[in-house]
Parts: C-alpha cells; structure tokens; sequence
RNA sequence: GCCCAGAUGGCGGAAUUGGUAGACGCGCUGGAUUCAAAAUCCAGUUCUGGCAACGGAGUGUGGGUUCGAUUCCCACUCUGGGUACCA
C-alpha cells in the first residue's frame, strides 16, 4: 500500500497529542473566534455516522480560521444525563454513572480517531458534580427571582419583598400564577410565614405547579411522549393515562416578548426563527365573558377574532376545564364524564391532528351571549386545549372550519356574518371578507371591525383586549433518578432553599425504579445517602435533559473553575459563541430555553451578552433505515410484514443490528431484551420473519444507528472526514450510504502518487511552476476560501480534486503549488496533510501555517466562450474577446453562418448581449 | 391537524445575483495492462429518434411572470423533521 493512511492517523494522533497543538488559552492579542458543536449524549451504541457531520464542519471550520490567524476556541463535551442510561440501568441493575463512563470513554476513542482539534483539556460532563453544581446554582438563581415588566428585566426575590412589605402587590407587574390574590402592605406582615413562603413561590421563575404527565399505572411511573405509542407504553405494552402532577416549572413566558423580539438580530436561518416564533405564538385577540343562564357562572373565552361575535352559536370548553362539574346539567352528568374520561386517554397531539373524528358533548347549559342576549349551548370537545388561552372557546362556525364541521357533526346553528357569503360550504376564512349581520360591525373589514368589536367589549366590561401566547412555562422536573438533583429540601410542605455552596450530589438508591407508593427513584435513598439532608424530607425529582444544556457554553470558557461557573475574565473575552453548529431538531428545545437562561443571567449582571448563539448553522440530518417489527396486541407474539393486516398489532422498533437484509434473526432478537425471551413469531412463506423499514432520523432510540468506526478502518479518517463533506451541502438531509466512499479515497491515492515515485518516495521538484499551473492552484484557493466562507464544505472537496486532476495531467509536483494545495487541504485531511507537511521539511504542524492568498493576476482571462442561444435555447459556442463592445459582438456573431442556419427566414426582434455571461437572439 | 424543510440522470449531488442544466464523485459500458484477478490508466455515459450530422423532450405535478426559470409567483403531490418528558 503506498498511501498506508493506517500508519500515518496513529502517528498524527500521537503527536497532536503530546504537543498539545490544539490547546487553546486566553490571548488578548489574538482575535478571538468561539466554534460550538452540539454536544452529544453519549448513548450506548456509540458515535454514529450523523454525529461527525457537524463536528467535521466545524472543524474545518476551526482550522481555516486559525490558519487565517484567529485564536479559536473549539470544545467539546458531553451532554451525559437522561434517559436511556436510566432505562438500562433499570434493565441491568447498573448504575447509570458507570455505564456513562464507559459510554463516554468509548465517544472519546471514536472523536480521537476523526481527528478533530478540539482542545480536550475544557471536557465537561453535565452529569459530574462539579459541572451540575453549577446548574444547581442557576437553579437557585431561578428560585430566588422575580420578573418585572415594569423594568422587563428579571430580578432578586428581595426587590419584590421590599415592595410587598411597602405596598403590597397592588402595584407589581410581574408575572405570577393565576390564583395570586391581592393584598396591601400590613396584610403582608401579618401572613404567617408559611403563607409568605407560598405566595413567594407564586412569583419566582421557579417555581412548582400541577401539570399533566403521561402516567402509565402498571409502571408506577410517569412516561416521555417518546415512550408512549398510541396510547399503550412502548414498554411492556399497558395503558398510559394523562394525570395530573405537582411539578417544578420555569417561567420562560415572562421571556416571551424578549425571545420573539430579538430574534431579529440572530444570524439564524429564517425557517429556525419562524419556527421559534410560532413556538412563541404571540396572538392579539381578546377575552369575552358568557353568563350561563341559570347560575350566572362566568366562562371566560380568548378569541383572536372579536369581529366574528355576532356569529357565535355555541361555547366549547376543554375537557379538563374546571368549571365543567358546576356547568353540567344532572341529565348529562354520565355523558360528560364518559367523555372526559376517553379524552383523559389521549394525547394533546392526538387531539390536535384526528380532526376527521370530531367529538363532543353537551353539558346540558346555556350561556347567554353577551350582545345579543340569545341563548346559545355549552359543549365540551377534545379539539379545545385546556392549556391554550382560557381553556374555552367561543364557537364561530361561520369563521372557523373546525367550528364549522363541529357544528355540522352535531346540528348546531351556522348563523352567517359575511357578505355575499354561502354556509353550507363550510366556513368563510379569507381575511378580506365584510362583516355581515352584525349590528356595529356591519360593512368592516377584519382589521377595522376587531378594533371596533374589542372596543366595544371593553366599554361594556365583558372582556378585555389581550396578548395571548400559545408558549407554556417549561415543565422543568422528572420523575428519574439520572438527572440533577434539585437543591431543595421541604419543611411543612413548603419548598426551601439549601443555601449552602454544597452541591447536592446524586444519592444511591437499590433500584432506579420509582416507589410502590409513585414517588420518583430518589425517594428510595435513605437519609444517610445524601450527602446533605435537610428538613422533612428532599426534592424527590430531578431535572429535565436540557438543564445542563441551557448554560454549557457558558462553562467552556473557564471550564475547571470551582469559584463561579466561569470568571468574567472567562467571558468577556470569549463571550458570544461565533458558530453554533448542530441539528435543527432542537430549535423550540434546547435553542429556546439557552437563550432563555442567557437572558436570565444577563437580566442579574451575570453575564454581558443577551444571547448565546450570534450564528447558527443547522446541519441537516444524515437519514438512517430504522426496521420494525409487529407485536400482537397485548401478546408476545411478532408477525411477520407480510401478516401484518390479518391482526391487531403495534408496530415497534428493532435493532438494525439484529436485521439483515430485512430479515429478522429471531435468535438474536430473543436475546436482545429479557422481556423477548420467550418470543414467538408467525414466520412467512420462506419461514423467515420480514420486517417493515423506513428512512428517518438516526437515533438511539429507534435502533437504526451507523458507527463510524468500520469506514475508518478501511478508509481512514481523512476519507471519512471528506466523504461526508462531499456527500452534499451540510444543512441538507440525506440518507446515509456508502457508496460513493471509494472515489474520494481514490483522490487521496491520486494525490499521493502525485509526490511520491514507484517506490513510494516522496519527492518535490523546486522548479519554478508555468503560468498555467499557478492558474490550477490560484483557482483553486480562491474556490476553497469562497466556499469555506459561505459554508459550502461540499463544494470545496470537488475543487480539490479538479486541482489534482490537472495537476496530475500535467505531472506537477512542484514545492510551490504543493505547498499552498496541502495547507488549504489541511482542514478537510489534517493526517495526509501532516505526513507531507513534514516531509517538505517543515518541524512544527501545519495548525501553524498561514492560509494562502489567491492572486488574481493567474486567473485573468482575455477571451470568453459565449453560448449563443436562440429563443433562449442554446445552439452553439463562440469564442470572444472580453474587449469586444456589444456592438461589435452583435456585428461577428449576426455576421456568423451558423447563426443564419438558425434563423431561416424569421425576421429578428431582439438580440440581448450580456458581457462575459450569454447572447440571445430573439425571433 | 399545525409549524418548518426538501424533491435535478441508475445513485450522492453541481449550477454563488434569473443567463450554457447535469461540475465533481459513484455506478455502468467498452478498451489498455495482466496467464488471470485486483489495482491502475484511457474513452463513453440525462432520456429519446438517428450510422452520423443533427433533432425532440427534460430539474416532483399543474399553471403564471420573463428575451431567458432548477432559480421568482400561485395551486397541489410526496418525503423528512418538530409538535412542549428522546436528545
């Protein structure tokens, strides 16, 4: 083997290694860049294929700035709590750290081996203490704040005390729960302190609430949406119910202006922010209250569309609405309850997409609306959310198609409040329509006719104008063990604070599953596990997967200090993040609540930039092929794809690796899990069991992932890295094959033979190159420093190849071509790169080198191939001078033969002459 | 359902601002080398008619704007991602 890729990686990772090239440290004399990947989670099936494509590019990235003189800081770490280390140690009896440990170690070998400059020596682990004391401590943070919307700006719990000791709360604006009551200063003083602490919690951007979780009783424990499949627990195949829950939440809604607002400034893609903003949901409408007739009970509805008032014909509330119980009539108790049950049953996403099957019940009462005094029914139906607006609507079938279908379904009336408008079709959605039959609105447009209607509204005080936002507070608890612990202990029921520095340290428990009674793991520790104790008893939840995630760019900059989770001095000279690169799967996730925790931490001095990420690229998802198998509902029974029709059955995920062209091997497959031990299956025609694929996202989770590792055993890591540039541009999905792995191999091979002879020596010659050689590597540089710039990794691998293509044509191997080719190589193929750095006699790294600059005077061209077209289709070529005025072009070209063969005896109308780009003659 | 992307040869993709559609690579076909194979090198390769010269069609579908559309506009189809406890 002449390009032996096996002995130069080994070589190249040994001495990056002991010369600590990539060390990167504070230099106030260097221009700073920060280039941040997504850190993984470091699951048990190790590094696949997906991953690298963003750290590759980043790397690239990292190295072209350096060469081109930035200090740049490019970490890495691992994102090491959440849920499928938990699920295996409850599998295996294992504790999740150990399993971490080994998975992390195993992430490590398979990043070293891609060749990646990350400085190491700034690894974080969101699961070691010394990192989650620090999100403890952005936790207690939270905790002891408040938001104002005088100032809009979060601020310390005391601020809000000192007003409520002088003023009371009539006077604050600050976000708080809903059952907040009023009092004046003295009525503060004389709460009891257990009173004070709750309406505190009331106010902090922390705080605890009842929320809806996934419960599945026969686990005892709470599910992730991810774990349950059309209703029934991915595991263990039992019932899963919606079941209310006091929980651990952020205020992030206080953030909701700030968030929408200054997305503008991002260097984001628009598709991203779009998605943020409609995540955000900021609506202007307005809240309208219906009497009922008989108890005068007040409903309050939001609506984004008070114009259509006139034409409401019925209410619809939430099944889980709270006024339901007084509402109902004692005829349709059993109906109501039947049907909050069934709906209790379903997802909110169900809810939301099966529009086809309307349901609904009436509760037996009537409202009167609030203008027209007219009696109109309350119905209750799954399709209004209790977590949207006030849980209730107001039904405008004439407005709204799925107010229209619901009446339909259930023969409510379709009163019509457009002009020239016909009901029976189904509801009137253009915005430019004229209201109708509707008293003070009649004859406006949209715009005009709300304004009109919520003026109205107010002046009548039966409702308000309001800015509605579709965004909740974040559910911020989870009943898990591998998480962060909470640093909260409770006394008499109330939550406090452990206000020492001490961090709250995982505890052991004897099984991470939660208690008989439905407690989470934790309070399966004994008082002596924790490493501090206080009060009646500890938080028993832990955090959610992206605590860790919301500040650990932050940490980077000053990764080992144990004073402060990073010193200013830290900060302000790496501050924002330049590059963020990762996939655009966390856009409303983890890219939503880090901006949310930066603005919290500039809002407290904490920090000087408002937002973490000033350009973010995402890399598109490498696309994996997931198989399934299909279970017999409630058996243990699989049945083959072909069988599938002939049974009730619930599609679930098998492990690629137990797959092999489609076909199950059921050995294997009884020894995946313990609970598939006994497995039966109906086998096809062939006696094998066939299973279903498709082509999605790779992810542990679905059991479909790709290592790395065999490629670089074949090819090395300067193909793979290339190879995965080269399969297409980095923000693209595309599925992940191997196919085409071989030419960009073959290139390297082309490129080593070009410097080395027979025997495999190298050798350079120290002529000076031609004209048309410097034109080679001229266009070249000028290619891979264009396409570096605007991030088009793809492009540049093809340059480099049509470079050594004609380099090899001419048999070049002169030192001063080489030279410039393998430094703007180097970013893509840091071995190969440098292996010949070396042997051109060089001692340091290339990391070192300065990037070339390309020099127009070789590409400067005195004459352009024109492509004549005619009607716009191109007909033939024509080689010209670039000094030619148009009319002279005019005159040779009409003057052409082959132009006059083209034209026949059409008369011509026009002919368009673009210099250096087309001729067009029209006829 | 809702929100966001994407669709170009047999395959991955290129065409940067509306200006030669298919760069580069894979695969395939033929040839050279070889006892043979691998490796390497050379030539061809969108489809279609034709011996050829040269035509016709063509960037998911249908329409529009333009001298000219893969690129801009409108309507749709399919695929993928997210949808609040996977990360």
């Amino acid at each position: 083997m002449d390009y032996n890729f096996k002995k130069i990686e080994a070589k190249w990772i040994k001495y990056w290694k002991e010369e600590n090239t990539y060390l990167v440290q504070e230099d106030t004399d260097q221009k700073k860049y920060y280039i941040l990947d997504m850190f993984p989670y470091p699951s048990g099936s190790g590094l696949h294929v997906g991953h690298p494509l963003g750290y590759i590019a980043s790397d690239i990235y990292t190295r072209y700035k350096n060469l081109n003189g930035f200090n740049v800081l490019h970490p890495m770490g691992y994102d090491s709590f959440g849920l499928p280390a938990e699920q295996y140690a409850i599998e295996t009896g294992q504790h999740p750290e150990t399993t971490t440990k080994k998975n992390i170690k195993r992430y490590r070998e398979q990043l070293d081996k891609l060749g990646f400059s990350f400085d190491w020596s700034r690894e974080i682990r969101t699961s070691d203490p010394s990192y989650y004391k620090w999100t403890q401590w952005i936790f207690k943070q939270l905790f002891n704040s408040y938001y104002c919307h005088i100032e809009n700006k979060a601020f310390p719990l005391s601020k809000l005390i000192e007003e409520f000791e002088r003023n009371g709360n009539n006077n604050v604006k600050s976000p708080c729960d809903n059952d907040t009551p009023i009092f004046s200063s003295g009525e503060w003083g004389n709460f009891s302190e257990k009173k004070q602490q709750n309406i505190l919690l009331k106010y902090r951007l922390a705080y605890l609430s009842d929320t809806w979780v996934n419960w599945c009783p026969e686990l005892g424990t709470v599910l992730a949406n991810d774990e349950v499949k059309d209703g029934y627990s991915e595991r263990g195949n039992f019932p899963v119910e919606q079941k209310k829950m006091q929980q651990w939440s952020l205020r992030i809604t206080a953030y909701s202006d700030r968030l929408l607002a200054d997305l503008e400034n991002l260097d984001w893609s628009d598709s991203i922010k779009e998605i943020q903003k409609n995540w955000i949901g900021k609506s202007q409408g307005a809240t309208v209250n219906f009497l009922t007739e008989e108890n005068k009970i007040s409903i309050e509805v939001f609506t984004t569309r008070p114009d259509t008032i006139f034409g409401v014909s019925f209410l619809v509330l939430a099944p889980e609405h709270q006024l339901i119980n007084q509402i109902t009539t004692e005829k349709n108790k059993i109906n109501v309850e039947q049907y909050r049950k069934i709906a209790g049953l379903k997802s909110e996403r169900d809810r939301q997409s099966n529009i086809k099957n309307i349901t609904g019940v009436f509760t037996g009462s009537y409202a009167y609306h609030p203008l027209t005094k007219q009696k109109i029914p309350i119905w209750i139906s799954d399709y209004v959310l209790a977590s949207y607006g006030s849980g209730a609507i107001m039904g405008v079938p004439c407005g709204d198609q799925r107010d229209w279908d619901f009446a339909k379904k259930f023969k409510l009336k379709i009163p019509n409040i457009f002009k020239n408008n016909n009901v029976s079709e189904g509801a009137q959605i253009d915005k430019d329509a004229i209201i109708a039959n509707s008293d003070f609105l009649n004859n406006l447009k949209t715009d005009l006719a709300i304004e009109e209607a919520v003026k109205k509204i107010e002046e009548l005080k039966i409702g308000k104008s309001k800015i509605n936002y579709k965004i909740r507070d974040a559910v911020f608890s989870r009943q898990r063990y591998w998480g962060e612990p909470f640093p909260i202990y409770y006394s008499d029921n109330i939550p406090l604070l452990i206000e020492s520095d001490i961090c709250v340290k995982l505890p052991l428990v004897d099984k991470y599953l939660p208690t008989e009674s439905g407690d989470p793991p934790l309070a399966r520790a004994q008082k002596k596990d924790w490493n501090i104790y206080m009060g009646d008893r500890m938080e028993y939840n832990t955090m959610p997967g992206w605590a860790g995630s919301s500040w650990y760019f932050l940490r980077f900059m000053d990764p080992k200090n144990d004073k402060c989770f990073t010193s200013k001095k830290a900060m302000n000279y790496w501050g924002q993040v330049d590059l963020y690169i990762g996939g655009a799967e966390h856009a409303v996730g983890h890219l939503l609540y880090s901006r949310f925790w930066t603005k919290f931490l500039f809002d407290l001095g904490h920090i000087n930039f408002e937002e973490p990420f000033k350009k973010l690229i995402n890399q598109g998802m490498i696309l994996g092929r997931s198989s399934f198998i299909y279970r017999v509902k409630k058996t243990n029974k699989f049945v083959t794809y072909e069988e599938r029709e002939k049974y009730e059955t619930s599609k679930m995920y098998v492990d690629i690796e137990l797959v092999d062209n489609d076909i199950l091997n059921t050995e294997k497959f009884k020894k995946w899990r313990s609970e598939f031990k006994n497995a039966e299956f109906i086998l096809n025609k062939n006696g094998d069991y066939l299973c279903g694929f498709e082509v999605e996202k790779m992810s542990k989770s679905k059991y479909n992932t790709q290592t790395p590792d065999k490629l670089i055993d074949r090819f090395g890591a300067d193909t793979l890295r290339m190879y995965e540039m080269f399969l297409g541009p980095l923000e693209q999905y595309k599925p992940w094959d191997t196919k085409g792995i071989n030419g960009v191999h073959n290139f390297l091979k082309k490129f080593w033979k070009l410097i080395h002879n027979n025997k495999n020596e190298f050798i350079v010659s120290d002529l000076d190159p031609t004209n048309e050689e410097y034109k080679i590597i001229h266009a070249c540089i000028k290619k891979v420093s264009e396409d570096l710039s605007r991030f088009t990794f793809n492009t540049a691998v093809s340059a480099f190849m049509i470079c050594i293509n004609e380099l090899t044509n001419l048999k070049c191997n002169k030192r001063k071509i080489i030279t410039p080719f393998i430094i703007i190589l180097s970013p893509y193929a840091p071995y190969i790169t440098e292996e010949i750095w070396q042997k051109l006699g060089n001692s340091d790294s290339i990391y070192s080198a300065n990037w070339p600059n390309f020099e127009k005077k070789y590409l400067e061209e005195k004459n352009y191939t024109y492509p004549v077209s005619f009607n716009g289709r191109m007909r033939f070529k024509l080689d010209l001078s670039l000094d030619l005025s148009k009319d002279e072009i005019e005159k040779i070209v009409l003057s052409n033969p082959k132009t006059q063969s083209y034209l026949l005896e059409n008369k011509i109308k026009r002919i368009i002459i673009i210099p250096n780009k087309i001729i067009n003659i029209v006829f």
